[in-house]
RNA sequence: GGGCCCGUGGGUUAGUUUGGUCUAUACUUGUGGCUUUGGGAGCCAUAGACUCCGGUUCAAAUCCGGGCGGGCCCA
């Protein structure tokens, strides 16, 4: 492909990059649904051990439950129904035969765990319980898909929890809120917290917390989200238990979700019109190996090549030695657009000078790293490469921020925050008239200044809301 | 839900308006070889396609109908 503007045409630049850096093979003919090849696979494996570090961490416990659920549990909860309904994969066959209860394909997994949590929850002594799983989805877009951001079949995070009761359910969401705040980290991708407006809730969900980042589109895209659902769920699934007054109380239950669209955003914010850049902390490969052979030292090269390649690996880095019969220049522009951050090269000069010369993605320099002690230094040079992500990414996300007074002064490419008095009909006011959508009110709660008013009919506002175009 | 468009080697594409000269164009990729190697090398050889089914016709990549697949816009 020729080098594409990724500013300019992010679509184009997007679709493109993720098939030739070889994330993804888009060809499988079922519209959504994309053949994960071995280097995106790897990206995403390392995104999930991140999120398996944070689980353990906090005392989640992994599960992994069957993709069909029957359509009598999936119909328990109204508002659930109401919510996934239409898009729900169905099977109602089986074999020669039509089934009594159609099966479906989970879109997500509450209706498919709850019943066995009903089991599971007997006393106060049972819980919290805090359960996760990492497991496709299935969600029958009728819209346009794009690869890990808009798919049929998720690869999908879920973390389920059952609490004594609301408070505790809220502590859990403090919880999910710091592991969010550990794990944007690592991926070098900073969000926006705010709590869905009512009519944006997740379906049956008390409240919902989205997370949102913003993509180089000027338009945001959801990466997650946290739920409380107080009974909601509990009640139609009977998920009771024993408190230690004798009675029977309900629990209250909460939800965590984040999909593969997290690689999706990793490449979308942090590329550029070289490629993609992956923070070295999910990198499937984070360093390079590129020998620079000529003329009757060729083997002497490469001996030296597959030394560095042990030191480093023996150090844990993600190493890897292309020895393919290309020419320098072709690996170099193939390893920047696949988003490896660090490209060591090692011919005879660097070999008689006991150093490598090390070209780094991120800083867009190349620098001399001395032989002795490689390791530690390159491990230095991808830490400041997660600083320099991060703090990009950040300021971007802030300096997209503007806050106005009406609703009317809503700039397209921008996040705005504004006054709003908390009326559901001044919020579609503002929907319907800028074509943005209202991601909600900050999260933690803040306070508005004195004669704050509503961007849309200028009463008191008691809270901040935001306001973007979202993907 | 409504409307529109598209389907040619692995990828991008010419050809379709006006059926025949298509034994299908070009680039890229793949394979074998020679040569080369500090920023996408070159040469030689070679492989590879008209989405499927049906229709019209002496003749279909091209026209018509349907299926499947893909894309776009609006609500």
């Amino acid at each position: 492909m020729n080098r594409m503007r990724k500013e300019e045409e992010f679509n184009d630049w997007y679709n493109n990059i993720v098939e030739e850096a070889g994330l993804v093979d888009k060809r499988y003919p079922v519209k959504g649904m994309n053949v994960w090849l071995p280097y995106g696979w790897k990206a995403m494996r390392l995104i999930d051990a991140l999120i398996r570090r944070e689980m353990e961490r906090t005392e989640h416990d992994e599960v992994c439950f069957p993709l069909l659920i029957p359509k009598t549990e999936f119909d328990k909860e109204a508002e659930h129904i109401a919510g996934f309904g239409a898009e729900v994969y169905w099977v109602t066959h089986a074999g020669n035969n039509e089934l009594d209860v159609p099966l479906l394909l989970r879109p997500t997994s509450e209706t498919a765990m709850y019943p066995m949590f009903s089991l599971w929850v007997r006393s106060h002594t049972d819980l919290p319980l805090k359960t996760f799983q990492l497991v496709n989805t299935f969600r029958y877009e009728t819209k346009q898909t794009k690869a890990f951001i808009r798919m049929r079949e998720i690869h999908f995070f879920e973390a389920h929890t059952c609490h004594v009761d609301f408070e505790d359910a809220e502590r859990q969401i403090a919880e999910d809120l710091e592991i969010m705040k550990h794990f944007a980290k690592d991926l070098c991708i900073p969000y926006l917290l705010t709590k869905r407006p009512d009519w944006d809730k997740f379906a049956g969900a008390y409240y919902t917390v989205g997370l949102d980042t913003i993509m180089p589109t000027g338009r945001t895209l959801q990466l997650g989200s946290i739920h409380q659902y107080k009974t909601n769920f509990a009640v139609p699934y009977n998920i009771t238990y024993e408190n230690e007054g004798g009675e029977q109380v309900h629990a209250h239950q909460t939800t965590y979700g984040m999909s593969e669209r997290l690689l999706g955003t990793v490449v979308g914010i942090h590329g550029d019109e070289k490629g993609i850049i992956f923070p070295p902390s999910i990198a499937p490969i984070q360093a390079v190996i590129v020998p620079i052979l000529s003329k009757g030292n060729q083997e002497h090269v490469m001996e030296e090549a597959r030394k560095l390649e042990e030191e480093l690996k023996a150090e844990g880095i993600r190493v890897h030695l292309d020895d393919r019969d290309f020419r320098p220049g072709y690996k170099y522009n193939d390893w920047e657009l696949r988003g490896v951050p660090l490209r060591l090269e090692i011919g005879m000069r660097d070999i008689e000078g006991g150093h490598v010369m090390a070209a780094c993605r991120v800083q867009g320099k190349k620098i001399l790293v001395k032989r002795e002690g490689a390791g530690e230094q390159i491990k230095l040079i991808f830490q400041e490469q997660q600083e320099i992500l991060w703090q990009k990414a950040r300021s971007i996300l802030e300096e997209s921020i503007r806050t106005i007074e009406d609703y009317n002064q809503y700039e397209e490419g921008t996040i705005a925050k504004a006054g709003w008095c908390g009326e559901e009909e001044c919020g579609h006011t503002i929907e319907d008239f800028t074509g943005a959508a209202i991601l909600g009110t900050p999260v933690p709660e803040e306070e508005t200044p004195e004669g704050t008013r509503c961007c849309v009919c200028g009463a008191h506002a008691p809270s901040w809301i935001y306001i973007a175009k979202t993907h």
